[in-house]
DNA sequence: TTGTATGCGTTATCAG
DNA sequence: CTGATAACGCATACAA
């Protein structure tokens, strides 16, 4: 199509000023004389220039105003999670200010061609996730010796990592709970590592995922004995099937339910609805994250609410930090413990009063 | 930290080879002896040096590896629809054998210091979104001279769109429940413009949402007076709403509901069940979109298979062909009609037969 | 198979 | 306030 693209250079010329002074008309670094600026804007208008090349521009400056956000899942997975969803809104929100904006990363590129953390021209790294599979790209981007903060992730070394404080939160739902008098209480878990398949967590199970493994600490801090049924992800329907296999049985029915997330506790409420259980009169569930459940009107989950979007932001203002040479913190955030309508004092067993 | 990174010259000294014989061994485009690729990996590895400075290369080569995804709303608004969310898993794969990544942008940028379209080193972007609020960005990427592709847009010119066929596959859930002796029957459609706030749809009002009118006008291809009552999002609560709205007088309520997207047919439903109606027996409600709505089993909503992951592919694909100076075709997707277990025949109004 | 030379489009620096 | 100059780090055409 067009023969060639304009350059600043090109502007300039036509402008009859120097390419340097053409430069800080755009960039706006230095005072320049309105005549000037009239001119080479101008210049630029004729010539169809929309402004420094941003490839050009990084090589002399040293930043691409870009920071990529490393998941360890497909991509449409991670979108599933409300948490992560609303985790991303707060990291634009905070590397806006820098100029930046966001690189949808995959942890493990389908082998062969790829974009990737080796390859992508990034400012910073955010790496999202709790298994120890992230190893691989913090050693990657470390290499490359670009900034980097890890949230809930266990990054060790010195990475700047932004947590939340999972167990003392899911502790003050089981404390809730004890308070309330129930003594026979079950716990549905997160996936209890990568790949992992709904099922009962045996006591000395493995648990890889961070996460997992602090909420259901909490757990047996409060009710050492509490069975745990680890879903094999965050969703009403993985929540219904487990709340089926929890309540099924009336003899060892549990009087209180303790989901990971509100997605699960959701599914928890759906199976006790199934089986004719009211909740909270029958059966209490407790949900984690206080995000809004799409129809799960009227219930209100008694719940922890977590500050996902300040999650992200403290991220993204992480980044900035160390993207400005200084250095960041690690940060732990707190859940604030939420009463709804679902959780209540268990049903007396034997008598009808 | 380090005195300063080393670059693809200093390997090269060290290993005793030219500059140019160090890049072809990174780059692989021309043959090297054993012995030589050897020492340059030998050399790299010594001087912690991880690659080519991928903007210093993208500046060379032209290419930045970079697609932008222009979204009109707040990035979190986006992902909560599952739609866009396959969309992206899509487009993630499509454009990896590009060896690209996907930069996330906004289309308003909240005023003063952003990263954008103007600014970001992209090579090519996708805009998603259906009103006219892309103007300004499509605009903004065409006078960059940057490939672009519209995902149902309204792009007018020549830009390459990829579209899905909402009129025809949305009257064949018309027909159905047509063919089922429906009569009444009335519609929940999404915005019909930006802005909108849940509310009944006048015969006059301007609809600037394609998407949302032609699915509208298939349904009166097929029930002309069809009363339409337009949710402010795709949401379960936004169907509830809408549902409750729309049956709540039993002496106007129609047979049969057809929602534009399957999140507010779950919401449709659960007004029915609130009200202590049968679905499919005493209101038949049809979807669009054909995810899998979490938590809706045992319902299998009737509704319109959309191919949301080949549509991301697709504008994938056509990003690509442009990318490499082809081009690429405007694309029309088709819809499959998909019967579930919540339609059926009207219930007969006056004879128990 | 390897080396040489050149320029991609900018912007920081510093002198005028 | 403006202009000259020198990199930024690399990949390619071409010659050897």
């Amino acid at each position: 199509m067009s023969p060639r693209r304009a350059t600043i250079a090109d502007v300039a010329r036509r402008a009859g000023v120097a390419p340097s002074t053409a430069s800080v008309v755009f960039s706006g670094k230095t005072s320049v004389s309105d005549a000037t600026r009239a001119r080479v804007l101008d210049a630029a208008d004729q010539l169809g220039y929309t402004g420094p090349d941003p490839v050009a521009a990084s090589l002399r400056t040293g930043r691409s105003g870009i920071v990529g956000v490393v998941f360890e899942e497909h991509l449409g997975r991670a979108f599933l999670d409300p948490v992560k969803t609303l985790m991303m809104d707060g990291l634009a929100d905070a590397v806006a200010p820098l100029g930046a904006g966001l690189l949808l990363l995959r942890d493990q590129e389908p082998a062969g061609t790829g974009p990737t953390l080796t390859t992508a021209p990034l400012d910073a790294a955010v790496l999202v996730g709790c298994s120890g599979l992230l190893r691989e790209s913090l050693h990657a981007v470390r290499a490359r010796g670009i900034p980097v903060v890890v949230i809930e992730g266990d990054a060790g070394e010195d990475v700047p990592r932004i947590d939340l404080d999972n167990r003392e939160a899911q502790r003050q739902a089981a404390s809730h709970l004890r308070g309330l008098g129930h003594e026979r209480v079950a716990t549905v878990t997160l996936p209890i590592r990568a790949g992992w398949r709904a099922g009962w967590v045996e006591p000395d199970a493995e648990i890889s995922v961070e996460v997992t493994r602090d909420r259901l600490d909490a757990v047996r801090d409060v009710y050492p004995d509490a069975p745990a049924y680890a879903a094999s992800a965050s969703s009403i329907d993985e929540g219904l099937a487990a709340g089926r296999v929890l309540l099924a049985d009336p003899g060892t029915r549990p009087t209180a339910v303790i989901a990971q997330s509100d997605l699960l506790g959701a599914g928890v409420i759906r199976a006790a609805e199934e089986l004719g259980l009211d909740v909270p009169g029958d059966v209490s569930v407790t949900g984690f994250d206080g995000i809004v459940v799409d129809g799960l009107a009227p219930y209100r989950l008694t719940t922890l609410v977590q500050p996902a979007t300040e999650k992200g932001r403290a991220a993204g203002r992480a980044v900035a930090a160390l993207v400005d040479g200084d250095d960041a913190p690690s940060i732990s955030l707190t859940s604030t413990f939420r009463e709804g309508n679902t959780t209540a004092p268990p049903p007396s067993p034997a008598s009808v009063d």
